[in-house]
DNA sequence: TCATAATACGAACGATCGTGCTATTGTACG
DNA sequence: CGTACAATAGCACGATCGTTCGTATTATGA
């Protein structure tokens, strides 16, 4: 999963660790994640593994950054090959979708999102600058489509944004709670609409 | 908070326990719901309040289902005066729109989706029934709107229920990360401007 | 290759978790 | 008023939590 092979032992079985609560907190959260399971999870001791981390906060911490990393990596990155406008708003749209539908376990960012929405601490401030900056770059997509003459002029990009980010919340709810196709199309008809009430004249 | 008084004594510490449990859980989620904390909270043993539920999940479900009823009590209840229709779908949003501003610490409902949407077990298909009756009752709002004229008449009462819903969690998301006063009016344009898409020629 | 630092382990700590059991208290009814 | 039962407290249990510490192992750089 690392792009860059680690130069030290240390650094490499760091991020196994952090590979593997990945995929745990995905399930069960940042907040159910233990560290003594972890442990059994990649095979090492429980000290041997707290030792790569101050304290379990800081394995949380990690563990979100991760998060947001492979979100960055998987959504936005290859969204940036289509050219600027309302194809790359669509790009993104469509790998938001995608990452929502193959994060079967559900998305930790959003998970995250409701454990430290309301509880003051460094999680928490960690949480609204992932969502901010998330939030920032759709706007500035959408921003982008605007600037390209594919949305009418008086858009408000941030509004847009907004509803957009309504769109995948409901989609990822509705993928867990419900049937997963039948969330995509409602979501997919949703951004559609969107689009469509946005358009130039 | 209830309306009809309890007939024996441990009915009514019953309903103590689960109101204060209601309270921290809406901060907590009803994970981080513990009875030692709880029974601290209403001043009793710890085994005392135990005594009350047969076990941890019992009070879970408990506390869940009173919040399910505290919400149908706030929102849904006082828009069935409101008639039938447009007027009545709009009385429905709004009462939802402050259900999520008065809930400051959080809707105990959406955290527990995030909580069990991907948890076997009985408060997964509490939370999911939750949901789902929710759902239906919004998109029956949605269907007599379209059939008193108000709304177009090709319109997809459960798409619209899906969209009206993706507003309310990005309404609840804002709400907490960042600007209640911006995320209610981005909430209730991004409303107005789903109900004029779909008006009537 | 050897010294040294980095890494991992094992055991233990105090705290807290949910959950039984047994008294003791309180309430309610005949 | 007294009896029966509901309600609560107290205590203890095994398990697990995050964390610390001392020690053994292993990798790294001269």
């Amino acid at each position: 999963m690392s792009a860059v092979p680690a130069t030290t032992k240390g650094a490499a079985t760091r991020e196994l660790i952090i590979d593997r609560a990945y995929a745990i907190a995905c399930g069960e959260g940042l907040e159910g994640l233990s560290i003594g399971d972890l442990a059994q999870a990649v095979g090492m001791s429980k000290s041997g593994v707290f030792a790569h981390f101050g304290s379990r906060e800081d394995l949380q911490l990690a563990v979100l950054d991760s998060a947001g990393q492979r979100f960055g990596e998987s959504v936005l990155i290859p969204a940036l090959r289509a050219p600027r406008g309302l194809a790359r708003l669509r790009a993104i749209v469509d790998g938001w979708f995608d990452w929502v539908r193959d994060n079967r376990q559900g998305c930790l960012v959003m998970g995250a999102v409701s454990e430290y929405d309301s509880r003051p601490g460094a999680l928490h401030e960690r949480v609204v600058a992932l969502i901010q900056r998330w939030r920032s770059d759709s706007a500035r997509a959408v921003g982008m489509a605007i600037d390209s003459g594919e949305l009418r002029a008086g858009t408000d990009a941030h509004q847009l944004a907004f509803e957009i980010f309504g769109i995948a919340l409901a989609l990822h709810q509705d993928t867990r709670l419900f049937d997963p196709k039948q969330a995509r199309v409602q979501a997919e008809r949703a951004f559609e609409r969107l689009l469509a009430a946005n358009s130039p004249p």
